[in-house]
DNA sequence: GCCTCCATGTAATTGGTTACATGATTCT
DNA sequence: AGAATCATGTAACCAATTACATGGAGGC
């Protein structure tokens, strides 16, 4: 149940509406988080009615910006602190390569040089994020340490997909009926 | 719905039981997909009315052991080539990144080092697999493809970590009353 | 007046986890 | 005889996506 605790993170940067968050979770923190805002909406109302965030202001068309409150922070540091994070197990880009074998070897190969292009788009989108002027504020400077894992993680995937579709085009693997390589 | 593509691949490489596809899950393929025992047994009975496997056996304590047919090797195929890949965006340990400024400097920087143990920890595990002979069979190649994005990607988190957890030593992070840092 | 964007909500469905439930076989 | 493992299933619950639904404010 992160959700609730990426709310309360960005809402301890400033208060916000639920509008705003479900913006925020399009843009950067989408990368590593998403929600639609038919989730973000009752959580909202749940943690309001918890005492981690209150409403601040009534605006125009209903708009109601909120911010947390001291029970919150404490909440959103002791899921930080005193919970390890749950590692996703759902990588299906990954889950296909086991079964690249299934595939005629040149169909394999586009595959994987299609998921190099994925990742050239994706680092450069990021290196494109890590031009912009340095951190001023506290908030800003975790954020850069986040985009520097995605450049990290973006390369290293890079350069494994172009390696796998050489392998795969120098050493095929693909079903041609059988399922034993001819050289062990 | 990868669960069912992922059930589908897996009998391709061998008939299984629901129980066998379950310790699969466990294992290797647990890396990059997870599913339980309560979610296989009704997804297989579904394979099974829809035609894509077959049940070729009746062992003892009533294992019923599966095939792929040949309707299903097109699915998994069609899935393979035909659609792009869901790129999942659920990486709590990274949202947590994002917020690490709600924390004390120094639990900003342990938290990191947790990281980098957690990256190693699985990078060692990665290498010992690669340990294991060469790949004979097609799958075991594709398998091999895998691991190998595996170690790339612990490779260059373990490296993150650790580079954070120094910067945010040097430079420190963490809320100590106000929002914007001392030195822009 | 019309279009776009702002803004909030609910309902239905799907995918996944946890808990419940049962029993046979094999090993010691 | 007892424990461990093999083996299958269902039910209840939770998290998340998609679809449904409504309306105000601002710009042109």
């Amino acid at each position: 149940m992160s959700l609730r605790h990426a709310l309360l993170g960005m809402l301890a940067e400033r208060p916000m509406s639920g509008y705003d968050l479900t913006k925020s979770f399009d843009r950067s923190l989408g990368h590593v988080w998403t929600a639609r805002h038919s989730q973000i909406y009752p959580e909202l109302a749940r943690l309001r009615d918890e005492g981690l965030i209150r409403q601040v202001e009534e605006g125009p068309r209903g708009r109601k910006t909120y911010e947390v409150t001291d029970a919150g922070l404490v909440e959103v540091r002791r899921w930080m602190t005193g919970t390890e994070p749950e590692r996703s197990k759902r990588e299906e880009a990954f889950l296909r390569v086991f079964f690249l074998w299934l595939l005629p070897p040149q169909e394999a190969a586009d595959y994987l040089r299609r998921q190099a292009a994925y990742h050239q788009d994706t680092l450069e989108r990021y290196l494109e994020y890590a031009q912009a002027p340095p951190p001023g504020t506290d908030a800003e400077l975790s954020y850069r340490l986040a985009l520097e894992a995605g450049i990290r993680h973006e390369k290293a995937l890079l350069s494994w997909a172009q390696w796998a579709a050489a392998e795969v085009e120098a050493r095929p693997t693909g079903s041609r009926g059988g399922r034993r390589r001819k050289s062990a």
